[in-house]
RNA sequence: GAGCCGUUAGCUCAGUUGGCAGAGCACCGGACUUUUAAUCCGGGUGUCCUGGGUUCGAAUCCCAGACGGCUCACCA
């Protein structure tokens, strides 16, 4: 670093400032000069990258140029680019950005080469990247400075590359189903569509406290009363909860709502979508996730909740439909059982534990207890339960969806409930929300909506076991190291 | 929020019973015109996470704290 400083100003007193170039004219990507080498061999080229690696041999150096494609290597001999040109070469360090036009050959070895008649130094590193054999392990200063990271690890770019073909393939399918892509607030008076607690901010000229959207559920159903039919948003929100593997403060977020579609349709969807995007960015169906097999291959298994736990979990069905025995059961397996919990949640406790982390091939698990999906409209043979479902693979959920409550006089019950909730101490029971109501009063077709959580579906798909690795800057505590 | 584990050179990591701070890569100097973890010769560049304590002496033992990882709890 002191000597790359002094290296820098040495340049810079030559009058060779390497901050000075404002653009190279490129012809090839590295991939593509290996790729298409037999129609390119002994033509010109101009490549630019940042250099990391460097074989010197006196008067004949390679180097490896890595750009946004992969790696291509360069060779600089003495008598292919000057002497004056030559002693430059030895000034080159290890991460610094050059440009280079040369000859594309085969070396003696194979190696597809630009042999180089002339580069220019197009940026200085300061700093030597990560070590180019161990690369780049420490798994703070990955999540941190994720520059590095993607400099070193291959399997880094990969895994970016991936969500970015998996958010396209998305927005594509949904494109051609009919489906309009809109934009809903993030700073919102209420936070709703979600159990969850908000970040608050505040607005200073207006004076008014906002919370970042936990959801983008309640706006996208105002646009299906307006008309707009099929709307979807893929955007971040924000929940105030805590921070796991599997859990960011701020997450991607796709909902998608189709007016007179049922949860039934939304499950073919579902399965549908996602197993385009894997077939699309994967080319596969058939993956391993945290080294079991998952095979996405539609018509995914839909089961009903509680036969779900009574298959999965050591629970026979009569505990689940009376507090008692719930509670009971919950006992037994050492869940939480205190008096005033309700059945609802002891069951969904049961579900959580014992059988989500066993639903690895991908699975809806449908028919949850309406208590705890307030905006989900109830089966009409049974109101106990509603029609609603979460898909899960690789023992994740990766969302929620559900036919929507569209009746507004049941919402402002439901609403009613939540708010007694609240009361009692639950600060993620869902707010009133009038506003909606309102919009509710004016008419919404039967509407079939779903929650996708990209971050999980990613993981999915790139066999990552932390949500930090399929976001670019998780979230961490502030701590210069 | 709780438990366990981790933090040593730019990076990857050793460091024995408490006794001069180490290796590889990178870097600096030298040799070398087809290497690809190039090779060969020479050179160690450090707030051992921070602050206390014990001790003749602490990277090492004790206490407190910071940051991170994993697991658990709440959430998607």
């Amino acid at each position: 670093m002191r000597q790359r400083r002094a290296e820098l100003a040495r340049l810079r007193e030559l009058g060779r400032d390497p901050f000075r170039a404002t653009r190279f004219d490129r012809t090839h990507l590295a991939t593509e000069i290996r790729d298409a080498f037999d129609s390119l061999e002994g033509s010109s080229t101009r490549v630019a990258g940042r250099l990391t690696a460097q074989r010197r041999h006196g008067k004949a150096t390679f180097a490896d140029l890595q750009d946004s494609s992969g790696t291509i290597q360069l060779l600089f001999r003495l008598d292919g680019v000057g002497e004056k040109k030559y002693g430059q070469v030895a000034e080159l360090d290890d991460g610094d950005i050059v440009g280079a036009e040369g000859t594309v050959c085969r070396t003696r070895t194979g190696e597809v080469t630009v042999a180089a008649a002339d580069f220019v130094l197009l940026a200085k590193a300061l700093r030597p990247p990560p070590e180019k054999w161990h690369g780049l392990r420490d798994i703070e200063i990955r999540y941190r400075r994720r520059y590095l990271d993607l400099i070193a690890n291959e399997e880094a770019r990969r895994v970016f590359q991936v969500r970015s073909g998996v958010i396209g393939s998305i927005r594509r399918f949904l494109d051609e189903r009919g489906f309009l892509e809109v934009e809903t607030p993030m700073m919102q008076s209420v936070a709703g569509g979600a159990l969850a607690r908000p970040f608050i901010t505040h607005h200073n000229a207006l004076d008014i406290d906002l919370s970042l959207r936990i959801a983008t559920e309640l706006h996208l159903k105002r646009l299906i009363v307006g008309g707009m039919e099929r709307v979807y948003e893929i955007g971040r929100v924000f929940r105030n909860e805590g921070v796991s593997t599997q859990h960011n403060p701020e997450y991607t977020l796709l909902e998608a709502y189709q007016a007179y579609a049922g949860y039934q349709d939304i499950m073919e969807l579902t399965e549908t979508m996602v197993a385009r995007a894997a077939e699309e960015v994967l080319g596969r169906l058939k993956l391993t996730y945290g080294g079991k097999e998952v095979d996405l291959t539609p018509p995914w298994r839909r089961v009903p909740m509680v036969e779900a736990i009574v298959e999965r979990a050591q629970v026979a069905p009569e505990e689940l439909h009376s507090e008692e025995a719930a509670r009971r059961a919950c006992q037994r397996l050492g869940l939480p059982a205190a008096a005033e919990m309700r059945l609802s949640t002891m069951v969904n406790n049961i579900f959580d534990h014992f059988v989500q982390p066993k639903l690895i091939d991908p699975t809806f698990i449908v028919d949850y207890p309406t208590a705890i999906s307030p905006l989900a409209k109830a089966h009409s043979d049974n109101p106990e339960l509603a029609e609603r479902f979460e898909p899960f693979a690789g023992g994740m959920e990766l969302g929620n969806a559900f036919s929507e409550l569209n009746d507004p006089e049941e919402q402002r019950r439901r609403f009613e409930e939540q708010a007694r909730s609240r009361l009692a101490g639950d600060e993620e029971a869902h707010p009133m929300d009038e506003d909606f109501l309102l919009a509710l009063e004016y008419g919404m077709p039967p509407t079939g909506g779903l929650g996708i959580g990209i971050d999980r579906l990613v993981m999915l798909l790139t066999d990552s076991s932390s949500i930090r690795d399929v976001i670019l800057f998780p979230q961490m505590r502030p701590h210069p190291k």
